[in-house]
DNA sequence: CTAAATGCAAATATTTTGCAGGTTA
DNA sequence: TAACCTGCAAAATATTTGCATTTAG
């Protein structure tokens, strides 16, 4: 099943509707990797159609959210960033505090670490949303006093 | 070493200067437990004085992070908490994504994550700045499907 | 005395909302 | 056709900035 499968499937069970917005929104997200923000996918579908406008794309992210097709967070820098989700596989992400580069991990490396917090104060940590702050390898290097 | 004096110290180092607003809020913080939004801090510093203005607040906040005094936060519900660290240990927050209560946990717990991360593809996690989403005990307790 | 900080108001930036008209099912 | 969706513009929020005045050092 394709992501668009997926998405109109959740429109109709829901009894929302399919328009050309909704589907170019879904393919600009669908295209680009890793987490982006708002004014990234309005310009990206601007190209497609410049008709849209930015309230649509807010709409359709909010839909697309609780649709768990989509995810946000806001590093810190009050650029709220939005990443597809689809029907991959969910992953971590680490974000260089340094040069904003985004690297993504599978979750199996957390899986540990996520168990632990289980056992010891029983919080259930939600791996696919996570992002961690830090340094790459390429700025761990340069940046050691 | 009071958390005051080393707030004054950095000032004084850095050709900045103590003033009444700035011991108010750095007081207020120092009060106050755990991610707390501007208008909680505004809001606690005008009953120390009503004149303060909340563009003071900001400023100040953003003083205190330079200083690693305070770190920032948004949950992702747009409204972004702040955090006194002071001299105490640093920690992790578990923030809850049903009740939004938050747990503070040791740094300990994720050492050997951390340590398993930077092994594996050299990432420095800032374990000190981590806030985790997932769902707290009572939650978790109440949403198993 | 002088550079720095404040309060105020206005400016920005971001996201949300009301509504008239267009569109999907 | 009828409810839903969109674009537009205006509103609501949150944060930042310019500037005259005050104040710490």
């Amino acid at each position: 099943m394709s992501c668009e499968t997926a998405f109109i499937q959740q429109l109709r069970e829901r009894g929302f509707r399919l328009t050309p917005q909704r589907e170019m929104i879904l393919s600009v997200l669908h295209d680009m990797e890793g987490l982006v923000t708002v004014d990234e996918i309005y310009s990206r579908v601007q190209r497609l159609s410049s008709s849209v406008d930015i309230s649509t794309v807010y709409r359709t992210l909010d839909l697309l959210q609780e649709f768990d097709l989509v995810f946000s967070v806001d590093p810190g820098d009050g650029q709220r960033r939005y990443e597809f989700l689809g029907l991959q596989d969910a992953h971590l992400h680490l974000v260089c505090q340094t040069c904003g580069q985004v690297t993504r991990v599978e979750l199996e490396v957390a899986q540990a670490f996520a168990e632990r917090l289980r056992a010891s104060c029983g919080f259930q940590v939600a791996l696919d949303r996570l992002s961690l702050a830090g340094l790459c390898p390429a700025c761990a290097g340069s940046a050691n006093n």
